[in-house]
DNA sequence: ATTGTAGTTTCACTATTCGGAACCTAAGGG
DNA sequence: CCCTTAGGTTCCGAATAGTGAAACTACAAT
């Protein structure tokens, strides 16, 4: 589940350490980190210190463990509010998930992951710092798919080989090609359906979002159990997803250049 | 409010430009950055680029902007879980919630600035992304004085002249010598007032969270106006507060060495 | 005392990064 | 149509920062 990087550059190699740091569920020790590292231990010596005074790590002197520091929280909210369609999406997601009583995730692609954003579920209604951020494979999820369908050609041929492709279910697609065909599926009927690919009795449709100039942004799904409801009957909801995500993406839009209608500039090519 | 950093190395010199686009409150181009930038054009040129393709910033091609990218809330989410109090804290915050039916936070210092890890809010009982992350003055908030006051002396030093002392209200503590004589106080008392300092008809009550070796870990909160309570009302509710930093405390050393009972080792000096 | 383990420092060597200047466009003006 | 300006990109020698083997410290176990 790591993200592969081509990780050149200085600040590439002191990310990739921090991601290390990331990838223990704890605070570690110099040595848990050197024994998976490729750095040689006076270079990731060093590039840990560089992290501590950066604050994007914290050294505890008592136990003599790094950990990820605070300071990432401060940036990730700017990225979420700044960057992500969480905030305009919220309202969007809130009426979707009352309409329809089922949870509600909204999604982008981080790499060749899915990164969720903001989640709703109809019972207890509370987005949790806990939720947004967790990342999930984007070949066999409903948002994962009604983003890869979407996604400009180039872009999908370097993702597409960096799935894991792993079997989760007897449903979970296992291989570029059945994939690619799902896919032209999906761009014809324009959603995604989950059945059961990646978790046992999960079944979830999505939509993408996408922009004015059919820029793929990010996609929304409803997700239920098999146990409650159907594919046939999430079917139903699919004008509403769609409808939620052509507002989200105009919000988002409009929401970009609030004081400004210009139009962007030709793209090159 | 932009924290000053050392920011030596390289890594440093691209977290203060991430910094930077981050303090825009949307996406920007380049010269927008360059404008208020120390680093000659080509110079943020090539970091940008660095940036960009690390998916630390994202690149709008369409409109040419730069933003903040999902990879960050992907990290943040790990910092949130393996390095922040939070998800201990989380419980306890909602059953302080619930027993007074005022306001909670959770904050923990980064730099000189406070910043809010959860806040629970007795009416719409909702943590959101939109919350955690934000950051506040620390000379002049409750959790702010309460973790200040249980700083060590050094660290002390270096914080307390990078304060703003910036006057908010009549009651705003404006001076580093005022400031030093209430931290006093608190020490004495054990707890922090917020006298309306920060935002007027504001009042709370903030004791520290502090460790078994009396490290100062964060703070926790009980927020209201003077127009429903007072401050000798809500001084009433500072054993149960004191209750609460101390569960999370424990939960927190449990927490980070589940399996493992050994004492942290000697420190240096 | 001896060996081992974890973490830190040194320093000659090397790869990156720096940044001034030149170079592209595209847009606007005369 | 040429000139100018502004936003953005590329070059390349000089300057800087990063590299990592090896040596060192501190402590614990043998």
């Amino acid at each position: 589940m790591q993200t592969e990087r081509k990780s050149s550059g200085t600040v590439g190699k002191a990310l990739s350490v921090l991601d290390q740091v990331a990838s223990f569920e704890r605070p570690v020790r110099f040595n848990d980190i050197l024994e998976e590292s490729p750095f040689p231990k006076a270079t990731l010596y060093r590039i840990l210190q560089n992290l501590v005074t950066e604050g994007l790590l914290t050294f505890d002197r008592e136990w003599q463990t790094y950990a990820l520091g605070v300071r990432l929280v401060r940036l990730a909210h700017s990225a979420w509010t700044q960057s992500s369609l969480a905030p305009v999406a919220r309202p969007h997601l809130t009426a979707l998930s009352e309409a329809t009583g089922e949870t509600i995730h909204l999604a982008q692609l981080d790499g060749p992951h899915v990164l969720y954003l903001d989640k709703r579920d109809a019972k207890r209604r509370i987005t949790m710092f806990s939720e947004a951020g967790k990342v999930g494979p984007a070949y066999c999820t409903g948002v994962g798919k009604a983003m890869l369908a979407f996604l400009p050609e180039d872009e999908l041929q370097r993702i597409l080989p960096q799935q894991s492709y792993h079997r989760f279910t007897p449903a979970t697609i296992c291989s570029q090609q059945e994939l690619s065909s799902e896919l032209e599926q999906i761009r014809q009927h324009g959603f995604a359906l989950d059945r059961e690919d990646h978790e046992p009795g999960i079944i979830c449709v999505a939509v993408p979002v996408l922009s004015r100039t059919k820029q793929m942004m990010g996609s929304i799904s409803i997700t239920s159990t098999s146990a409650r409801t159907s594919l046939g009957k999430l079917k139903k909801f699919v004008p509403d997803l769609q409808n939620a995500a052509s507002e989200v993406a105009t919000a988002a839009e409009y929401w970009r250049f609030p004081d400004n209608q210009r139009t962007p500039e030709k793209m090159e090519i």
